[in-house]
DNA sequence: CACAGGCGCGTCACTAAGTGACGCATAAGT
DNA sequence: ACTTATGCGTCACTTAGTGACGCGCCTGTG
């Protein structure tokens, strides 16, 4: 196979090191796992070799000075019996092929507006050599004395703005690490409130919401699954014993069970029909609520229209009609009905009204 | 300088072809600019020598032949008088380095779940071969028998789901050339209310807001900007002609003025204070609404807080506020009480409780 | 503390591959 | 039909990678 292709398959199997981690310090000496955020000439062999490289170990050897003499970026440490470890820097620019366009560098800009409030820390930090490298491509691509072009793009975000939980990022490391390949691990949990304690964590799944990650996982060998927000880790280790869910866990019915009030009554899809501002409906004719939205005029009041739809009712759903106040009347169906007359009076007492 | 460098700068100097462009479609033949989606080796040899290598127009032509050779999704059209086009299929796998980890996987699993419902689809759909990318890494990484990864995370959606609006591809496209490297284009607009019609855009920025692009542009050589959601325009053409910002013209102040109601009264932040019940307030413990806020008891009444913080007075806040219903009591500023109050009184009447 | 095993690395002759120069073939525009 | 710019085949030449071997260093172990 060609000289070309091996070294550049090889660039690729070179792990970056994660941002957590510092240059000089050692895994944890776990005994079955190779160590992360490294590799050596032999594991590189192998997995050209799995790729269909006719290739040994000296010709490995010999492209990593090559390579190393071309890239900076491109660390490792001294001589050790384990094999030398090779690494790229952990603020190593992305450089993709194809190469990345404009129009996809603005995906990135823009993608990084919408998310950045969303996404928690230590997650939306990842992504940062992409935005880097997009805006190095409409740095390059826009024209000379033209302004640049962040001053040309604003987002209006949707919600309100929170200040995010500040995750520690080893701890997100950890519990990444342990979710996908499948191990328990051993976490320093604070309560919101009981005291600091020691468990261990047999994880599940992940759950994102309201800017809070939260952590479904069983404790030692008990069945019943609870969730942790990841903020309030102070610590976490990888232990070497295998994950396994507790026989029938299925994610999905463990959420619609309540615990993030997700689904309020039941999850079935009903009918809603709403009385709206025309102001208050206007955007619907351009971002409907679902694919049989029906506008139609209301007969008897002009500046109003009736609007039904086939929906979830979810929190979010509801919250969302409260966002309108009075620009909207729900008519169907009456527990949701109700449910905003129950708002209302609660409001009009809550300021003294009634 | 060395042979591998050369050709992977020289792989990353090719052009993806843009997803809207048919492969077989001539870019307009617009007379000052070079089309896009395809290079000549001639212009690549300009390219390589700006960026230091010492090389030749047939060193470039050979590589070119031997990566054709080595990447099937490199594609070159036949011998023509201003060289041969080459192109990456407009469905190239990305492939980066370095490579992706399952961290930074992780990452762009994430943001895809929140972002999939908030981008145009125009703009999402760009960025689906780095998804691809990290699913492929995610599926890699996982243990063998562990169930996949999309089975264990999670989104709970903040706002209510809508159906994004459809932009026509080609006019994402043509706008954001005309944006990004400061062109005019012909337009077919639809308006609301109006028929259809044709201008000539003078571009000055984009917005995004509730799911919805708006292009801000004057049109002809009109001094006033206006601005147009994207969903409404069923074509549009580039034209070589150079776009002028109206002299004076500041995006954000235009922003401010109220056009997209962002602001309501004045931006200047100012200290709010609400009574919050504790289960309405229990979140903003961990995610604050602003850097200052404080969260105190209420002596008075058991089960309440008194939250403050510095923040501006935009809508945001405002349907934030409203749908905590009646958890929530705005004590200051005035001007913000009123307005829930007036909300209160609305709600009251709509449901015929007064 | 000495030993063994891995691994990195220097070196050799050999072989494969890229280089520069030249000329002809080909397609688009005049 | 002519011009021009580009692609491409081919030559001897030069550079760079290959396979094989052995030395020495580092590490972990008995």
């Amino acid at each position: 196979m060609s000289d070309f292709l091996r070294r550049l398959t090889l660039l690729g199997l070179i792990p970056r090191r994660p941002q957590w981690e510092g240059a000089a310090a050692v895994a944890r000496p776990s005994a079955g796992r190779a160590p992360t955020g490294k590799t050596s000439a032999a594991a590189l062999l192998e997995q050209l070799q799995a790729r269909g490289f006719a290739t040994n170990l000296r010709a490995v050897q010999r492209d990593l000075v090559y390579l190393d003499k071309l890239f900076p970026e491109l660390e490792h440490d001294g001589q050790r019996a384990g094999g030398r470890g090779w690494w790229w820097r952990a603020d190593t620019q992305v450089q993709q092929l194809p190469a990345l366009d404009p129009a996809m560098a603005l995906s990135f800009v823009m993608a990084r507006e919408l998310l950045d409030p969303l996404l928690p820390p230590p997650l939306a930090q990842r992504l940062v050599p992409y935005y880097a490298a997009a805006e190095r491509v409409l740095a390059d691509a826009g024209a000379p004395g033209w302004t640049a072009w962040r001053e040309r793009v604003r987002v209006i975000p949707e919600g309100q703005p929170l200040c995010p939980a500040p995750i520690e990022p080893a701890v997100m490391g950890v519990v990444q690490t342990a979710l996908l390949e499948g191990w328990r691990f051993r976490g320093r949990y604070q309560p919101r409130e009981r005291d600091l304690a020691e468990y261990v964590f047999n994880p599940l799944g992940l759950v994102f919401r309201a800017r809070v990650v939260y952590l479904v996982a069983t404790l030692w060998d008990y069945p019943d699954p609870r969730h942790f927000a990841l903020h309030r880790f102070t610590q976490a280790d990888l232990l070497d014993v295998a994950a396994t869910p507790p026989p029938g866990f299925d994610f999905d019915a463990y959420l619609a069970s309540g615990t993030f009030d997700y689904v309020t009554a039941d999850g079935a899809p009903q009918r809603v029909e709403l009385r709206m501002s025309e102001a208050a409906a206007a955007h619907l004719e351009e971002t409907p609520l679902s694919a049989d939205q029906c506008i139609t005029a209301e007969p008897q009041s002009p500046g109003w229209l009736r609007v039904s739809a086939t929906l979830r009712e979810t929190e979010q759903l509801v919250w969302w009609l409260r966002g309108f106040a009075d620009q909207v009347e729900i008519l169907a169906p009456p527990a949701l009905r109700a449910r905003l007359i129950a708002d209302a009076r609660g409001l009009a007492e809550r300021y003294g009204l009634s």
